[in-house]
DNA sequence: GCGTCCAGGTCTACC
DNA sequence: GGTAGACCTGGACGC
């Protein structure tokens, strides 16, 4: 293996591991977490299927990665492979509206004080789509089962256990009996297929939709258009795309608002939306930092 | 160990 | 526009 190492500034503000810790996409493969040595990594795929191990760690301001290959990165490859953990890690957003607006919120401004709100993605939007599908009707247990899966039975190997994620390419040359019986994706198999179809044909351009133009409305409409996207996937989508103005309501996010707003009462999902409605464009984000504000009270990585 | 039940979002058919 | 039932898996539970 050969080790290149490189680093970037982080944004003022930034914190490392509250991005990293945002959601649970961070256990799910190719990212990874190492207790031990306090680093975040991601199996990342780069020009002529060459893969690489992106080992990063926060130090003074900055994000210091330590990349691993099996043969050294060309001069191209070495300046594209700074691209895909930027963008995971959210670093070029412009965080200054959302924080400015809660500070203005007494009960919000733990959030820019503890540099909370950016919310961990994958390099590409297909990656987050699928994995997005296997977060529906199922247990975190399950979602985790089948990301890994597709990891590890259609992504290319980069040394024992570790894995990139499937191209739309790869997934949409199988079939759904294959994907029921290796993926254990279950109904959602067809939806999966459908999609990787879709995009590695042209006729979806996903990748877009993180620059759309287009109004958040309309995105909304155009992503809960894929099968298997309902309203919750939809809405939890747009925040990854950096739109924030849908709560993508689940079983676990309810019970947390009953818990916190009802006395533990259940009430319908209206209400809940009605609660919100007062904190406008980034109510999502507003709605998903509170239902997690007691994750930021552990000591990271945990 | 086996069978049954249930939770978890989305889709489709139907009213 | 609203609702019921089906979809599939894994975990919990009872026997």
């Amino acid at each position: 293996m050969i080790s290149h190492r490189f680093q970037f500034a982080a944004p003022p503000g930034f914190n490392f591991w509250r991005t990293i810790y945002s959601h649970g996409w961070c256990s799910l493969p190719p990212f990874s977490i190492q207790k031990e040595s306090g680093t975040f990594s991601r199996i990342v795929s780069l020009e002529d299927e060459v893969l690489a191990e992106c080992m990063m760690r926060e130090e003074g301001g900055k994000i210091k990665v330590l990349a691993r290959s099996e043969s050294a990165l060309t001069a191209d490859q070495k300046t594209c492979i700074k691209h895909p953990l930027k963008v995971c890690l959210r670093l070029d957003e412009e965080m200054s509206e959302f924080y400015a607006e809660a500070w203005r919120l007494p009960r919000f401004r733990w959030i820019p004080k503890w540099g909370a709100g950016r919310m961990l993605r994958a390099p590409t939007v297909f990656e987050d789509v699928v994995k997005m599908i296997c977060t529906t009707n199922c247990s975190w247990s399950l979602t985790e089962a089948m990301v890994q899966n597709f990891t590890t039975v259609l992504g290319q190997r980069f040394e024992e256990g570790k894995y990139s994620f499937p191209t739309p390419e790869v997934i949409a040359g199988k079939t759904d009996a294959f994907l029921r019986r290796n993926i254990r994706s279950g109904y959602r198999s067809p939806y999966l297929l459908e999609l990787a179809e879709r995009v590695s044909s042209g006729r979806l351009d996903v990748e877009s939709w993180r620059s759309s133009p287009v109004s958040t409305e309309e995105l909304f409409k155009t992503v809960r258009s894929v099968k298997g996207m309902g309203d919750y996937a939809a809405g939890n989508i747009l925040k990854l795309l950096g739109r924030y103005d849908y709560l993508g309501l689940d079983s676990w996010v309810r019970g947390k608002f009953y818990d916190l707003h009802a006395n533990g009462r259940k009430v319908k999902d209206a209400t809940i939306e009605k609660h919100y409605a007062p904190l406008g464009k980034f109510r999502g984000l507003f709605f998903w930092l509170e239902m997690t504000h007691d994750w930021y009270k552990h000591k990271f990585p945990f």
